[in-house]
DNA sequence: AGCAATGCTGACCGTTCGGTCAGAACAATT
DNA sequence: AATTGTTCTGACCGAACGGTCAGCATTGCT
């Protein structure tokens, strides 16, 4: 229930929790909360498993801050978006943002997935609250670009799943991406190849012009 | 290791068996190899413990045996593509395709992805051989599709990427969102707008043109 | 130097884990 | 009724689980 960090923490105090934090993103990412287990958050943190609990006090207890640790980093995103705003330039940040996110926290991104596969037992709330409202504000701007001519008259929540999925896969699927196409991890050639298509694609798949800023961005393209 | 089903099975041992594998593959999707428990499977399936091991033998063996329950379903997924094909037709096929058995297999979707998420330890070689011909075949068809001028010039395997993870995300985060719209489950209304919104962005986006195949679909688009 | 506060951890707790097995229950054949 | 083969399961095994705690080590203040 409590989770905000204590005011103040010795550094020494914040640098360990800090690594278990990291730690136990690994674990949970991989195997879910239930088949994660406190020994093996220990072993990957190389500390005593009882040190894990007195820094953390419970397994739910460090589940839940790494939860609220991941999703204070997803803020920011799509913050100042207004009806006058220009969808090719939003829809670019956008799925150029995600797509950051994802290579830069690709652990904090697994954890969530895997704790929306189990059903969001602990996220229940955040979803049905917070993300909601998130996406019924962002939808109805969208939606005003659209009457405005500006984009295609498409569903805007299936356009924000739409980003939200196809920029997640790289992460959340990197273990299968990287066996079929057969590197051991995507570099930074791949990422922006990657980026520029999804940018093409959705933004001409919405009627959007692509971004009338001069970005020196003239790719293969017949 | 041994996987393959005794083709003298006796009616109640199948009927017993597909139970088991049902209620593995709930318990399997929601937690994952390590998070599931034999005893949490003999509950779904309302059968002693021991029933379990006496039917699939360890944990292991029924993990194994629901993986392969799950790819060959996927099979016969754009088998017959060639470079002559209408690139319309078969992505909207595809995508609908993808979509429906989203929808009639959700855990072993679930599954799937719990699977990768882990890091693929057991799919490692499915994937680095099996799909990844699978993939590399029907890419390279794609790009003689955009080198015939049929689309546009996109990476193939992003594009592929882009649909699986786009239709996958309506099984594998339906608990998303179902919060996010507010509702219990995604309805047939639902899907068909969805479905019909990621053929109009997708085929739109890479160029093609919409299926020229006469079939009443004309709704609101600006 | 002395002392309280905090950091730290080996040893232990009851429970649950995957897996084994002896033997009861059952069905089919003679 | 006896025999045989299969199905089934309660009881049990050692290991690992999340969590507790007594007590040693270290630190910082006086």
């Amino acid at each position: 229930m409590s989770l905000e960090a204590a005011p103040n923490e010795s550094a020494h105090r914040e640098r360990i929790e800090q690594r278990i934090l990291n730690a136990a993103e690994q674990v949970f990412s991989q195997h879910g909360y239930r088949g994660a287990s406190l020994q093996s958050i220990a072993d990957q943190a190389v500390l005593p498993k009882a040190n894990i609990l007195y820094y953390m006090g419970s397994k739910q207890a460090l589940y839940i801050r790494l939860l609220n640790r991941m999703m204070r980093r997803w803020n920011a995103v799509l913050e100042d978006i207004t009806p006058a705003s220009d969808p090719g330039r939003v829809l670019s940040e956008f799925i150029r943002t995600k797509m950051v996110l994802g290579q830069r926290y690709p652990e904090g991104s697994k954890l969530f997935a895997a704790e929306i596969l189990a059903g969001a037992p602990f996220l229940n709330e955040y979803l049905a609250v917070e993300l909601r409202e998130w996406v019924a504000s962002r939808a109805a701007i969208i939606r005003q670009w659209s009457t405005q001519g500006k984009m295609d008259n498409v569903d805007p929540r299936w356009l924000i799943f739409l980003i939200w999925s196809a920029t997640q896969h790289y992460t959340e699927y990197s273990a299968q991406v990287t066996r079929v196409i057969g590197k051991d991890a995507l570099d930074d050639k791949d990422l922006a190849s990657i980026t520029q298509f999804l940018e093409h694609v959705i933004l001409k798949g919405c009627g959007v012009a692509s971004q009338p800023v001069s970005e020196l961005q003239k790719t293969a393209d017949s």
